[in-house]
DNA sequence: AACCGTCACAACCGCATGCGA
DNA sequence: CTCGCATGCGGTTGTGACGGT
């Protein structure tokens, strides 16, 4: 699932990133911000072109990426929007906090375009048996497969066809096709899980996700877990390049985000402001060779070391 | 145990778009 | 208006994991 680390001919590093490359992006990124990712790499001292620096903090790095299994609710939600605007993966992926553009798009090709296309079948194979019976059709259900990811091993009581009449069809109403931004999740919404199975929630860490919006700040309820459910690695960075057991959960402020590394770190270093004036940075600062040197290592071997 | 096909997903590539000069 | 640059987006590829034989 790793791809080899490669060079181009311009010295150019391709292929994974290594936790030593993300923790230099995260370094930098969260110090400085990506003010312009082309020179990013350069002052980052990354041997990456810009665009993958921007791929690789947009979609893995960044504070809050949501990492592991889609809920049930998630992949009816990215179906429906599927339906409603077709491969507009940014667009979908805005009605999913926490959820990249790529990794929907990589569920909706592996996962999800074939139940879609299969539930396509079915509703057109019901449509004409009903319309034999003259019973009118309201609307297209989409309903998710049994075997799904959510659904491992149980079939026909499963949370669609149970009490979660929010979520257990998809139709073409528009009444009902709120989209994931102005669901407010309770605990009692997934309450009808909790008769399902067991392992659900060790597995998804779902008890951690949240929905808030994304400009909603909620300092005193800082909800930052990193959690490996079958890891034995406790470095954090390197977690990030482990596979789907890992679920990486961070509250939608960025400030909480920082102060997840706080702890590690040297007091100050944090509260200055991530976004510096870059007149102030210190001119050793800005030269390709800037990550080689001491000024961040100590730093950061701490945090993630 | 070895082989093979399929799956899942990280990452790359090329084009589109936005924006400032 | 045009050009060049930076960024965003969607399609596609490459590779390891995994399950079946």
């Amino acid at each position: 699932m790793v791809r080899t680390p490669s060079c181009d001919k311009s010295g150019t590093r391709k292929g994974t990133w290594t936790p030593e490359e993300d923790r230099k992006l995260i370094a930098y990124v969260t110090r400085y911000g990506s003010w312009n990712w082309r020179q990013l790499p350069r002052f980052a001292g990354l041997a990456r072109c810009g665009k993958s620096c921007r791929l690789r903090w947009m979609n893995y790095l960044r504070p809050n990426v949501k990492r592991g299994n889609f809920t049930q609710q998630e992949d009816e939600c990215i179906i429906r929007m599927h339906k409603k605007l077709g491969n507009k993966w940014s667009a979908i992926a805005a009605e999913l906090p926490g959820r990249t553009d790529n990794e929907i798009k990589n569920h909706w090709h592996t996962t999800l375009k074939k139940w879609s296309q299969q539930n396509a079948i079915t509703n057109e194979e019901a449509r004409t048996s009903k319309s034999k019976d003259k019973v009118p059709n309201k609307g297209v259900t989409v309903t998710l497969p049994a075997n799904s990811s959510l659904m491992s091993d149980n079939s026909s009581s499963s949370p669609v066809s149970s009490t979660c009449s929010e979520f257990s069809s998809i139709t073409s109403d528009n009444s009902t096709a709120a989209s994931m931004e102005n669901l407010v999740f309770e605990d009692d919404d997934f309450g009808f899980l909790d008769s399902y199975n067991e392992s659900f929630w060790t597995e998804l860490n779902l008890d951690d996700i949240s929905f808030d919006a994304p400009c909603e700040m909620d300092l005193g309820d800082t909800n930052v877990s990193f959690e490996s459910t079958s890891c034995s690695n406790s470095n954090t960075l390197d977690s990030l390049h482990g596979s789907t057991s890992e679920s990486i959960v961070v509250d939608n402020d960025f400030g909480g985000f920082l102060d997840a590394y706080t702890k590690a770190a040297v007091d100050n270093f944090w509260t200055q402001p991530y976004v510096a004036d870059m007149s102030h940075v210190p001119s050793e600062l800005l030269v390709p060779s800037m990550a080689e040197s001491e000024y961040f290592t100590p730093i950061y071997d701490d945090l993630w070391g």
